[in-house]
DNA sequence: TAGTGGTCTAGACCACTCT
DNA sequence: GAGTGGTCTAGACCACTAC
């Protein structure tokens, strides 16, 4: 079934979307206006659309169209590098909004910290964007014994870096697991897409040089915005 | 949109996936019975399907039909254990086929290697099993320098540990590259799925203690049949 | 209000798998 | 040969965005 025309067509697309003068902006031309300039219904054209989805090559922001995307981010989930230095580094432009701060007990992060399941936690939410388009969401929960009074501080800047000032506390160990998920609604909508797109999810729990629990977190990304990056010295 | 049918669908099906008795075996009835059973048509019901096919609850194969899907397998690309010691230590049935072996230059490798681009490899293609179902294709990329007669071998064991064991090379540095993808055409076909599945590829660039390149390799995996999991020590 | 993507219908034919 | 998923048509209405 090589020849099936919604194949031929997400070649043709692709074609297009690498000679940057084919459309004007970053937008691409209404799916009614591809179905008839490529002679086919829409739902063929979007047969295609969704494989250039699939490869990273394009992205819809809610009803409003369809986008070229920007090349992915380069991120490696084992550094302390906060997410504006490593997105700026990049040449691109970061923002962050805190969605919501409290106190609260959360199974996963203590089961993952090894704490009690009724343990309470800072819990900060907060949803990331590069250049404006919004590509994480994120729960962090911080052990208050490692920090104390760290909900007074500002959470548009780097946890990790303000758990390094204001408390001293070096990140040792790390534990990290990622997959491939379909995004829940609720992390769907704070990133503006419909439930189900493709997701990454990075879940990571953190100990200091003394073995004691720091932190775990949760990232939901979108799929196709970022590469993950590791590089390893073994020692052993 | 919360109120799409297909996402109600969704979420019947899901019920039913998680109550064993549902289906006879792990296979879903077709796609007409199931549409006529919930009263729509066969394209609304494919959404669903597609949902649950992205949170990785089922997947289909070939043309054959829907299955439910297994748990992830749990896969940590910074050791050195073979593929065949962490599938069976998860309970999990490995198989390797060898797809090919030959010499010869690969642009991608070396550079990832920094060796000249026209420096000839010792390469080997091969497909992977869990439990009967392909999940992985690979290609590996070894320097013959670090490991002459590699390819009289027998590849459907552990490369690495025929590394170690036949010419006692110790792999000490990695450069890990993740991202999700969309499975060309190629892998696809291997793999049993149709071109543009979501995938998982991972490259990684292999150097022995003394800075000596050693392997480069390519994984593509179907994007829902592993966890990458990665512990980490920091010595900084 | 016009235009967009999101969802849905009710069919059809094809390539392939299974037996 | 029967049944399956893969592809495709030619429409329709709705919710939301942009103006």
């Amino acid at each position: 079934m090589s020849d099936a025309y919604y194949l031929h067509l997400t070649d043709r697309l692709r074609d297009l979307l690498e000679t940057p003068e084919a459309f004007g902006d970053d937008r691409l031309p209404s799916e009614r206006m591809l179905a008839e300039r490529f002679r086919t219904t829409r739902v063929t054209l979007r047969q295609a659309l969704a494989q250039l989805e699939g490869e990273g090559r394009i992205h819809r922001s809610n009803r409003r169209g369809w986008f070229v995307s920007p090349p992915p981010l380069d991120y490696d989930p084992t550094r302390d590098a906060g997410f504006n230095d490593y997105v700026q580094a990049q040449g691109r432009r970061p923002r962050t909004e805190v969605l919501l701060t409290d106190i609260r007990p959360h199974r996963p992060a203590a089961e993952a910290l090894g704490l009690p399941i009724d343990h309470p936690f800072h819990h900060i939410r907060r949803r990331r964007f590069v250049d404006d388009r919004a590509v994480l969401s994120e729960s962090l929960w911080v052990v208050p014994e490692r920090a104390p009074r760290l909900l007074e501080g500002d959470f548009t800047a780097s946890l990790w870096g303000q758990l390094r000032d204001r408390w001293g506390v070096t990140l040792a160990h790390r534990s990290l697991r990622l997959y491939s998920e379909a995004l829940r609604a609720q992390e769907a909508e704070e990133l503006g897409v419909a439930a189900g797109t493709a997701g990454l999810s990075l879940r990571r729990a953190i100990f200091d040089a003394h073995h004691r629990p720091v932190e775990y977190d949760e990232e939901h990304w979108l799929h196709n915005a970022l590469c993950i990056t590791v590089d390893l010295e073994n020692t052993a």
